[in-house]
RNA sequence: GCUCCAGUGGCGGAAUCGGUAGACGCGUUGGACUUAAAAUCCAAUCGGGUGCAAACUCGGUGCCAGUUCAAGUCUGGCCUGGAGCACCA
């Protein structure tokens, strides 16, 4: 064994062998219980980044833990490799998107294996590739069967600068989620993915997600945003050509329905234009017009002033019987309820803004007991009780909420309504580096999906990408036109792809069958893998990946694909690396290049300090000098081995006797059982990686520290220090993968290190051997007295009361009762 | 505005159940080794007070209350920061 640690050339050596002798392969079959370690897969981006890095090493170290747990882990990955970049390389260079991603995926490769990550490359997976997409369209086909699919024209995001739609989940702040230019609504042809239809379900489930943090399991459930409310039509008196009846809206507080004093219905209503009369045709048509010119972000500012302009129209409420003017107005949204509101300025504040600024009326309908004199000033939107609401006056507002709509449904003009913000995913993309969606335009047959024995539907090579404005795939002679399944006829392809989204919504089951030609995946073999057991990664997918994934898994097993509901049981959401307080970021220029760290101190010292200060789901600063120190402690881990090489046996069958364990009364021994306890329940709870790592530090001083006092080692010292390396090897296994293989090879270990099984402890040897006895005089603390271990409750008392410091302090004092903490603490309440 | 999370030394952070606040590390300071440096090792390091010193003592986990023998931890009310949602009726 070397005397100094040269990283490098170890890390090269077993990333070598691991490499060839197929280390971390994963059996489908095996007697042990399964666990399934899932980090979130990359895109293809060109390099490895720090949160690449923080991300893959805790689902490795993970992933080892379990396997020298018992466990037969599942630890696989894969390229969410199609998507917009690759193109624009393409369309930068005119070259194929294809020849990018795979020279970027060479290039990561390099990078995970130089990172010493125990993934079972056997299952690899790459979403760009054929023999995925063919399945991802194939999944397309048997959601377009069940009906989940379809297409809609309707008013989409459109992102100018990626040339196409977007989902509504990829618009943050009425921006593009991934080049930041500002979104417009376009009217278009697009498919959807019926993603409200299982709204209700993918709220419900949440609780069954007991292992995902609260945070993430709240983000989703605002963004499917239930809420219960009922739907009342009314009725209108004076439509022009009397061929609109009614309006239904949706509203959340049918206890104010008596309070109603106009109807706003969004610019984009349906029925607008046959609710405007002559007279205000044309300020309803430049309101109109004006508002499909905005921008999102213009149109949904809350602190802009609100405008609107009358229809010239009346409805009746049905309630009242009073009548009200109808109004478009853009503080309504098409796409939610019924795209038309009640207005009861006096308890809602955007009704109020509104009506105060076109002196519209106001009726006050529910009384604030603390100020009945109530709404002069403003909206009032909290509890109380109903007035100048007829047979319901008196009533708590609460109650009359389902009495009210209750009237609604005898009458019939109501209904109890329960309504989402949830929207359908919009999943056509107007680009080429995507998987086509598998379907044709027949000039007979209209919308005709392919036949399944005609996928893949591949992506033509004979591509522009130069071509400005439109989707390079149009511009393919070949692709476009074709034969309709059907009728034989002329067809013309659809040339929009997936969104990405839909490629990554499924990887994680096709880990579990990944080479599978004839099927997407065997059902068998999903149920025994799935559900993940442990999925890492950021929390930027809060709402998008994890959302879909669990939508597709919930519509999969609609299909009869698969058997569970839930594809991620436990989540952890990684927190940030940042540097100098800031996200790291090409554009801010604080980033650190993993290259750079591997090959200055090695992928040890890089696992071990991204794991080290900050516990993974928080974020995590960056500091040189905290990878010096990091480094500084794996030298000192190689010198306490190399130094003592010859004192040390880990073949030494005595270690695990039981009379080993009897024998040794060392103080070491003890310490050394405390550390593995500590460090497993620290891996166990949570993954408090950092804690683990102070561990470890603990364990290597005290070896330091114990050995100081011993110049000369005894046969039992050497076999007590054989002991302490050997669990210290294992312990830092699953972090420091390529210095303790090295270490456990050179001192004549068996086999591989990580294919140890993990380290036991003695519960009566965890524990120090005496304890220190903490006296308090109420509350605080006054003495501490060493004892031994096995002192009962009543001995401690009066080992505490007889202390001499106690004995001066509660001197003349009156004990009221004496606290006893078994093991631990004596708190005297004194008085006088 | 609503929802969630967090707040502990100079810094990252630690503290199963309510039971010694500040583990472990970074940084800083002093020292040893060295011609010198690097590396390594040793010591000190929350604040105030008493003391030459060992030591002793008081205060202290964003703020204010409360529960308790005992609160960083539990309860209520605030403040600050971060994240998500948001003219969603």
């Amino acid at each position: 064994m070397k005397e100094n640690y040269f990283p490098q050339e170890i890390e090269k050596k077993w990333q070598k062998i691991w490499d060839e002798t197929n280390a971390f392969k994963t059996p489908d079959e095996s007697d042990k219980p399964k666990y399934y370690a899932l980090s979130m897969f990359p895109y293809p981006s060109g390099k490895l980044h720090m949160g690449h890095v923080r991300n893959y090493t805790i689902t490795d170290v993970i992933a080892r833990f379990k396997k020298a747990n018992g466990f037969n882990v599942l630890h696989p990955i894969g390229w969410d490799s199609f998507g917009l970049p690759a193109e624009n390389a393409a369309m930068k260079h005119n070259a194929d998107p294809e020849t990018w991603t795979d020279e970027n995926i060479a290039y990561m490769t390099k990078q995970l294996k130089m990172l010493g990550l125990s993934y079972d490359w056997d299952r690899e997976v790459t979403t760009c590739k054929p023999d995925y997409y063919k399945w991802t369209q194939w999944l397309f086909l048997q959601l377009y069967k069940k009906g989940l699919v379809y297409k809609k024209e309707a008013a989409v995001n459109w992102c100018d600068e990626c040339g196409t739609v977007l989902a509504n989940e990829q618009v943050i702040d009425g921006k593009c989620w991934r080049c930041d230019s500002v979104v417009e609504k376009k009217y278009l042809s697009q498919w959807f993915i019926k993603i409200t239809e299982y709204a209700d379900v993918l709220l419900e489930d949440l609780d069954k997600l007991t292992g995902w943090g609260e945070n993430v399991k709240t983000m989703q459930a605002n963004w499917i945003g239930k809420s219960h409310g009922a739907i009342f039509k009314f009725p209108v008196v004076d439509s022009p050509n009397g061929d609109v009846k009614e309006v239904p809206v949706y509203t959340t507080r049918p206890d104010t329905v008596f309070g109603i004093t106009y109807l706003v219905v969004a610019p984009e209503y349906g029925d607008i234009e046959k609710l405007t009369t002559p007279e205000n045709k044309q300020a309803v048509e430049e309101y109109r017009a004006n508002a499909r010119k905005m921008t999102e972000i213009e149109r949904l500012s809350t602190d802009r002033v609100k405008t609107g302009v009358p229809l010239g129209t009346h409805c009746k409420n049905p309630f009242t019987g009073e009548i009200f003017p109808l109004w478009t107005a853009d503080y309504a949204l098409v796409e939610y309820g019924t795209g038309a509101v009640m207005a009861v300025p006096t308890h809602d504040t955007r009704d109020w803004d509104f009506a105060h600024k076109y002196n519209l009326p106001l009726k006050v309908v529910i009384q604030n007991p603390e100020n009945p004199s109530n709404c002069e000033n403003e909206a009032y939107t909290d509890e109380g009780i109903l007035i100048n609401s007829g047979e319901f006056n008196g009533m708590k507002n609460t109650e009359a909420k389902k009495l009210i709509t209750q009237k609604a449904v005898d009458e019939g003009f109501g209904e109890f309504k329960t309504q989402y913000r949830l929207r359908d995913w919009l999943i056509s993309r107007q680009r080429y580096w995507g998987a086509p969606i598998p379907v044709v335009y027949c000039d007979k047959c209209g919308i005709v999906p392919v036949p399944e024995e005609q996928l893949p539907v591949m992506l033509p090579k004979d591509v522009d990408f130069k071509v400005v404005g439109k989707s390079p795939i149009t511009t393919s002679q070949t692709f476009k036109d074709t034969v309709c399944p059907v009728c034989g006829g002329h067809a013309t392809r659809e040339t929009d792809t997936m969104d990405t989204f839909v490629c990554s919504s499924w990887y994680y089951l096709r880990y579990a069958d990944a080479k599978n030609s004839g099927k997407c995946f065997d059902k068998d073999k999903v149920n025994h893998w799935l559900p993940v057991d442990q999925y890492v990664g950021g929390i930027e997918h809060a709402i998008l990946h994890l959302l879909y994934s669990r939508f597709f898994t919930k519509a999969l097993r609609d299909c009869g694909l698969l058997d569970f509901d839930e594809p991620f049981k436990n989540l952890l959401t990684q927190g940030m690396v940042l540097k100098d307080g800031a996200k790291m970021s090409k554009s801010k220029g604080n980033t650190v290049d993993p290259d750079e760290i591997f090959e200055n101190y090695g992928a040890d010292t890089a696992r071990l300090f991204i794991l080290s200060d900050s516990p993974p789901a928080r974020d995590f600063d960056w500091s040189d000098a905290g990878v010096e120190g990091c480094y500084k402690f794996l030298n000192r881990v190689w010198r306490l081995i190399s130094t003592n090489q010859d004192n040390i046996s880990l073949c030494d069958s005595g270690l695990d006797s039981e009379s080993f364990k009897d024998k040794s009364n060392d103080d070491l021994v003890r310490t050394v059982h405390i550390a593995i306890k500590g460090i497993t329940n620290d891996i166990s709870n949570d993954f408090q990686f950092n804690t683990v790592i102070s561990k470890y530090r603990e364990l290597v001083n005290a070896i330091y520290d114990w050995q100081a006092k011993k110049p000369q080692l005894n046969d039992e010292d050497k076999q007590v220090l054989s002991f302490a390396i050997k669990s210290l090897l294992i312990l830092m296994s699953p972090v420091a993968v390529h210095l303790t293989e090295e270490a456990w090879h050179e001192l004549g270990g068996a086999g591989s290190i990580h294919e140890q099984p993990w380290c036991e402890w003695d519960e009566n040897l965890a524990k120090a051997s005496s304890i220190t006895l903490v006296v308090q005089i109420n509350g605080k603390v006054k003495d501490k007295i060493e004892v031994d271990e096995g002192v009962g409750d009543e001995e401690l008392k009066t080992i505490a009361l007889e202390s001499p410091k106690i004995k001066a302090l509660t001197d003349g004092m009156t004990i009221v009762k004496t606290i006893v903490v078994p093991k631990k603490l004596v708190n005297i309440v004194v008085k006088g």
